[in-house]
DNA sequence: AAATTATTTTAGACATGCCTAAAAATATTT
DNA sequence: AAATATTTTTAGGCATGTCTAAAATAATTT
């Protein structure tokens, strides 16, 4: 597989979640930012290596293959973002273009001996989950911390925006991974919370507490 | 830089050793496994960017600029190794064909952290120097093992062919950086020596002595 | 249901990095 | 120094992955 066909397949796995009928072609040029024509020209070709199910003008799916591929390309990518984060001491939002890149490293015994130099991570920085050598995935019960009930402890486990903006305005407000938080008071005019973080009271946004997942 | 673009530097880089006055086109081509034409298309392009000399049929040379190029690519290749090896428990002769793919990341942070990370080290696995981030090269008095003295210690500081088989040999003969050698007697017909290494004595043939450097 | 709009595909083109075959330049023999 | 051999370059072509513009299909409006 080149460097090119792994990213569509990577973009077609992340975007099935939302369309398990099949993936538009618009869809995957827009993450990819590259042009509709570029994509039929791929998933033709994936359609030929059998990595994908592709019916002109229906959209693609991922085959077996295909969707064992794309987690191996997730468990890269997501390994080596615990590598950079743990190891390295990146901060959350610098790491994805670099890990963008490492992921297309060819060797099944580099990831491995990476994931248990790791100590075999079961989520990675963002506190999205790394599929294990086999392809399995851990599940964890998350809640955004807009939904949680007042006055209970929570502790935060990921994000759902990654974006680079919303993870150094978390940096900056110093919450992290493992971050404990108790909503004390919630403004039923606009949602806004006054949260107890790190035993500090800040207040947070909607918008912020709607990209937050805590358990 | 694209990746070809970064292993033609790499190799004119080495050959320029054995070659200052202009490394020929035949040559790169074979350590490149490609054909003559190839590397005449690539240099011209390469000579465009100032990044080499270029006089049609005498050879080429880098430029300062290419010199530093191809310096940080070999600090990239060696500081991987480093990690390869002590991080990840890769042998000797497994890192190189990884270290060749993860050579080609671009970010500086990411080479300078991984440098701190390791302790900046000043040679890889295999005893070659590691250029630091402004391209000096600690250098290090070195001697072939056929070229001691009798009966003085060394230790083990690098090879010279990095050839698999030959790691593989010293692997199997327990034989490291740091091993130390002591050498007993030479055999003056065939320069076979008898050699004390971590204090257990055995032949070592000249072949191999004129292959592993000692201090 | 016809017309309009949006999406997707096809057709043809281009840059990169490679190739083969032939021509040009250099090096080596005799 | 001429003939031969080797090396290097040129010329033209090919696969990959991209693009634009036009055609085909699907979805939405009226």
């Amino acid at each position: 597989m080149t460097t090119s066909e792994e990213n569509y397949v990577k973009v077609i796995y992340h975007l099935s979640h939302a369309a398990p009928k099949g993936v538009n072609t618009n869809a995957i040029a827009g993450m990819l930012e590259t042009k509709a024509s570029s994509v039929t020209d791929m998933l033709k070709k994936l359609a030929e290596k059998d990595i994908v199910s592709y019916l002109k003008y229906q959209g693609v799916t991922l085959t077996d293959k295909g969707f064992h591929l794309a987690k191996m390309i997730v468990r890269k990518h997501r390994l080596w973002e615990v590598f950079l984060v743990e190891k390295l001491y990146f901060s959350w939002d610098e790491v994805h273009d670099i890990a963008e890149e490492l992921e297309h490293i060819k060797s099944e015994s580099l990831i491995n001996k990476l994931d248990s130099f790791l100590g075999f991570p079961d989520f990675d920085p963002h506190g999205d989950p790394i599929p294990n050598a086999n392809g399995e995935i851990k599940k964890m019960s998350k809640l955004l911390l807009s939904e949680v009930e007042l006055n209970k402890e929570y502790r935060c486990i990921g994000v759902k925006d990654s974006s680079s903006d919303f993870l150094k305005y978390l940096d900056k407000q110093k919450i992290a991974l493992g971050s404990t938080f108790v909503v004390k008071e919630k403004e039923s005019f606009d949602d806004t919370l006054l949260v107890e973080v790190n035993s500090k009271e800040i207040t947070i946004s909607n918008k912020i507490a709607t990209n937050l997942y805590v358990h």
